[in-house]
DNA sequence: CTGAAACCTGAACCGGGTTTCAACTTGGAT
DNA sequence: ATCCAAGTTGAAACCCGGTTCAGGTTTCAG
């Protein structure tokens, strides 16, 4: 299960607990080391399975370097479910923006999603996962999520694009639909291409279920 | 929070861990306690913060009582999330085969899962914690439920009711929605009437997203 | 009524993981 | 070259909750 690149990409500032911020280029190494394999730790195992020596192990540094960077367990974890969450919405932003007609952006955004998602299938276990163990941040990235959506849908409705009765859930109906989808097909199995997925919600997104008669 | 009823309607036979079932009337009592209490503390706190020293307080039981009838705290959990899944389906299921039309089935179906939510919020801490402690229940709740919706579908397309292409996808994408919805609408908050969205959910599912044009 | 099985009790055991800390090393500014 | 703030170290203190168990109480079939 590769984390690759996890965070080590970007190093946001605050990814380290207050006052701890790293002052020295080895400083800033060691937290990123200790990001990174947080991240991985805590995809494989979960954050109550995972351990903070488990963390500073992969790291290759002390038990004790740990707490030079992050106050506790809880606020790495913190740190790397709003990074997912940054990782997931940077990630899906621009297909979106390429999509000539609203039906095609919900299509680039699912499957841009589920293609984000067979890379890091880490993200559903600590995005979850935060759910029980920072509510604020999985709220946070769930309803931003959705409000986001529903702005692009009713900019779409204000060029009649598509039907002027869209709003807040349509948005969430949507988000779950993604959200399921990447369960299904990007963590759980690759038995199907995302392509056919996301013409299939398309379609549906589009003209609905129903028979003509 | 009122877990109400929670498990205690219906008793069923394998609620307790193997060779551990009640024999008297006092003991089924005291295990319906248990569980109980069980579905509150792990509501509340969700599974790592529940303690069974909570659950045997909230009881009214000692601790010891509690290994009487589950061989650890995690065999309380699965028992209570099978129970939950089960709870689901038998509350949405007679609405299901009163609907007229499959559109109006999918539509009955959110609206009695809204409901039932609003009257236990604990479901989701619950279910979705199993991913981490009970992967198997977990996979399973999600692949029976969809199966299910496809099946439904199927049958549907077979009458002409629906489009002949719906398939898994479909049900997995009705289901994503349903429980994100649930979420937004049952547990996090109540500023829109279940019938409201399942209305408008069931116009996306009949009709689609997209103008005439 | 009665005795054995079922059930209840809670103090104590136990393992494991988080967090602290005092001694030590490194690096870059003066 | 020197010095000290920043960084590192890992053993051990500390905490906490799951699980056990030996002894007492209740139930109910015979």
């Amino acid at each position: 299960m590769g984390t690759e690149r996890g965070i080590a990409a970007t190093m946001p500032a605050e990814a380290a607990s207050a006052g701890k911020e790293p002052r020295t280029a080895r400083g800033r190494r060691t937290l990123r080391a200790i990001l990174d394999a947080a991240a991985e730790e805590f995809g494989e195992k979960g954050f109550h399975e995972g351990s903070v020596s488990g963390i500073t192990r992969r790291a290759g540094v002390a038990l004790g370097s740990f707490y030079t960077y992050f106050d506790s367990k809880d606020a790495v974890f913190r740190a790397l479910v709003r990074d997912m969450s940054n990782q997931v919405r940077e990630h899906v932003a621009p297909a979106l923006r390429a999509a000539p007609h609203q039906i095609d952006a919900e299509r680039a955004g699912l499957l841009h999603f589920m293609r984000f998602v067979r890379q890091h299938k880490e993200i559903y276990r600590i995005i979850d996962e935060a759910e029980f163990v920072d509510p604020e941040s999985f709220r946070a990235h769930y309803t931003t999520t959705a409000e986001r959506i529903r702005a692009r849908l009713e900019a779409a409705a204000a060029c009649g694009e598509v039907i002027p009765e869209v709003g807040e859930v349509h948005a969430w109906a949507i988000m779950g639909m993604n959200v399921f989808l990447g369960l299904r097909y990007g963590v759980w199995s690759e038995d199907a291409s995302p392509e056919d997925v996301a013409d299939t919600v398309a379609a549906m997104l589009a003209r609905g279920l129903a028979t003509g008669k």
